[in-house]
DNA sequence: TCGATCCTTCTAGAAAGTTAGAATTATAGG
DNA sequence: CCTATAATTCTAACTTTCTAGAAGGATCGA
């Protein structure tokens, strides 16, 4: 994980309609949802929901699987994990302790 | 924590300028830095750096003290836990495991 | 092959972000 | 009060993002 991805990652989570898209997806589980479920429930134009998964997909943080004519979309747990073990290593570094759970989380 | 506000901090974290400016701060630990000292370790215009550092400051990320003519920046490290938290909380739910790691460190 | 469903891509306009030079404010020292 | 230092705000240009209607591509059943 260097900067750049965390960066883009971070973006891609750092707008409120795609921060729901993945929180739904992770709410689903991991049969996932497939994008007409997620527009239904988001009730948002077709066309805008596509847009915004696709940046989430870019960047790893969303997988799909095509299962005949739908479009099954999954959380990416495992990039999640990467990430939040970045912000942890990189940008939580605390000698004061207020940091120290999720930084010794990792070491340990 | 709302998904607001963490969408907020992530978008604020998710532009490569401004994350490597938290990150700047983190590894300068609780003293912080002067705004004058970033700029010269980044090498940015002042004015856009001011923009930066006011993006992060706006979402509670990073905190400013002034010693006389100097502004000393600091990294708010209970905002990003409380940011993690809510990441781990929210959207690193996985029944299979691949998550629990997180998920169980803020439940402890 | 035709039609139906599902989703993406195209297109375009409005809104917001990024960058930085110039001007301005804040603080302290002489 | 004047100057110097430190940082912000103003302004403007450029780029990017966001949104969604319309058109197009993919898949399957009949």
């Amino acid at each position: 994980m260097n900067i750049e991805t965390a960066a883009a990652q971070l973006e891609a989570l750092g707008n409120p309609t795609r921060l729901n898209i993945y929180r739904t997806l992770v709410r689903a589980g991991g049969s996932g949802l497939p994008v007409g479920k997620l527009q239904l429930k988001l009730d948002i134009a077709a066309s805008t929901l596509s847009h915004h998964i696709r940046k989430l997909v870019e960047v790893n943080l969303v997988s799909q699987e095509r299962q005949a004519t739908t479009l099954i979309c999954r959380a990416n747990y495992a990039s999640m994990n990467g990430l939040l073990g970045y912000l942890a290593d990189e940008c939580c570094i605390d000698e004061t302790g207020a940091c120290a759970p999720a930084a010794s989380e990792v070491a340990a």
